[in-house]
DNA sequence: TTTTCCCGCCAAAAA
DNA sequence: TTTTTGGCGGGAAAA
């Protein structure tokens, strides 16, 4: 999941950030997949009508990000969507420079060669797991409907429908449409329906989560911090319910952090790692290590607070990632308080200026959001009032100005200095969903309280009998207990 | 080897 | 109950 978001978010940011124009008709021009799409839902093929020709693509590890990035800007869309749908293939390396610059823009080989294409066909060469990623098939889908749909015809969408164009079981549309849905690029009618928006309200979206992700403070955690985001994933911990845990939901606070990003950066696996530790310690750990006792894995299970970070990070962890000396100390740190942030020891505060090449050097998975970009944001621009957040405003980007010595922590002794955001859950406000229109099935408030809200049972959860399940794939991936395969 | 992540089981939530 | 949604683990592909 955490592939997906990011992607989003690039592909969003850029076209709105780029040019603020917002219509450009849809054109979509896909050759090959070009279903229907609107709502003429009797019959149409429950076959899979289009195949999907062989799609090689080049695409990186990450595809599924940028895949899902394009859902929001047309143009690169389309772009990738001739790269991918029909370059032959050859994926086989990347490039040396940045292997998955994820932003890429220059549209050179393809101008309109889609035609072309292809064309070496298919032929089952045996579908790679790349050809059947998430990402190509988000891209898919959006493929299928114009950006700027006509106002008074709304696109209906049928999950089923989509299924069988697609060519894939319902479960994979599910993790589309939920990620789609948090970006108001679809919205759910009712069971089994969608409808499409397109970016017709991405932009109100997209403004709407900025001030929540700044109402909660996001912001501030980011800008005080030197890597940024990882704090701000603290915000993600996701609940106690299966609900919080929703792929929607994460999205959401995901684009938040972004969003409010000066910086423009975040470590994928920092991130995750801060959210689960926040989350656990927050409120109950029990998703986390929940899994573990049944099974094979030593889980650990840290119920405690403080013992779990501690004995977590440090132990298991550390093997995962590569990046592991900035998580690992990060997420030592973190079961404290809201910490704000750390420098790894290696790492000097010169690097953390940023230019966004410069991080790289950390090895560290992150993704780039063209920043200047951002700040022109009109949306954030103008946004009036940020609610007194403060100052930063005007920042200047100066690099060593964020990091002010009081913020960060170094060695193993955190101070804590910036004051922790305030602990409210984002989760409360209501913004999330209100801009739903209508869903029969459940109403907008009850569905934004469940979604965001964590359930102040939560430590009573903690060895919750629905334990059975396991936890978050988000947090498995980064996981912070947990050893993946002996 | 380690990490990413697809498949799809199967349990919650709806109907 | 049945059906729809969608967590989550497993294990294999990719790095």
């Amino acid at each position: 999941m955490t592939p997906l978001q990011f992607i989003l978010y690039e592909r969003i940011f850029e076209p709105l950030l780029r040019k603020s124009t917002p219509l450009k008709s849809a054109e979509s021009t896909l050759p090959t997949l070009l279903i229907n799409r609107k709502g003429a839902s009797s019959e149409l093929a429950h076959i899979t009508p289009i195949k999907h020709t062989s799609l090689t693509e080049p695409w990186t590890p990450t595809a599924n990000l940028k895949m899902l990035i394009s859902a929001a800007s047309p143009d690169i869309r389309d772009r990738e969507m001739k790269k991918v749908l029909f370059r032959p293939i050859e994926n086989d390396k990347d490039q040396p420079a940045s292997p998955d610059n994820v932003v890429e823009d220059p549209e050179v080989e393809d101008s309109c060669q889609f035609e072309a294409a292809d064309e070496e066909d298919d032929a089952e060469k045996k579908p790679s797991r790349k050809q059947k990623s998430l990402g190509l098939l988000c891209q898919k889908f959006l493929a299928l409907y114009p950006d700027y749909p006509p106002l008074h015809s709304p696109i209906w969408i049928s999950l089923d429908e989509v299924a069988a164009n697609l060519g894939v079981e319902r479960r994979r549309i599910y993790d589309i449409v939920n990620v789609l849905e948090s970006l108001t690029i679809v919205g759910r009618i009712a069971k089994n329906s969608y409808t499409w928006y397109g970016r017709q309200r991405l932009e109100a979206t997209l403004e709407e989560l900025q001030r929540e992700g700044r109402q909660q403070g996001y912001h501030l955690q980011m800008d005080s911090s030197f890597l940024h985001c990882p704090f701000l994933l603290l915000v993600f911990a996701a609940g106690s319910n299966r609900k919080d845990k929703s792929l929607r939901i994460m999205s959401q606070k995901f684009v938040m952090l972004f969003l409010v990003s000066k910086t423009q950066t975040v470590t994928l696996d920092a991130a995750a790692k801060v959210l689960i530790e926040e989350n656990s310690r927050k409120h109950l750990i029990k998703k986390v290590h929940v899994r573990e006792e049944r099974g094979r894995k030593p889980a650990f299970k840290w119920l405690g607070p403080v013992e779990f970070s501690s004995s977590v990070n440090a132990g298991e962890k550390r093997k995962r990632n590569p990046s592991n000396l900035l998580i690992g100390l990060l997420s030592s740190f973190l079961g404290l308080n809201g910490l704000n942030f750390l420098l790894s020891a290696g790492q000097p505060a010169a690097s953390l200026a940023l230019p966004p090449s410069s991080v790289p050097t950390l090895a560290l998975p992150y993704v780039l959001v063209p920043s200047a970009a951002l700040s022109h944001y009109p949306l954030v621009a103008g946004s009036l009032q940020q609610q007194g957040s403060d100052a930063h405003t005007k920042l200047s980007f100066g690099l060593p100005a964020m990091m002010s010595p009081a913020h960060f922590m170094v060695g193993g002794a955190p101070y804590s200095v910036v004051p922790v955001p305030p602990p409210s859950t984002p989760e409360q406000s209501g913004l999330y969903r209100s801009s739903t229109p209508h869903t029969p099935k459940e109403t907008p408030a009850s569905s934004s309280k469940a979604f965001f809200q964590t359930p102040g049972t939560l430590g009573s959860v903690v060895s919750a009998a629905p334990a059975v399940r396991k936890r978050g794939s988000a947090q498995r991936r980064l996981d912070i207990g947990h050893h993946p395969t002996s």
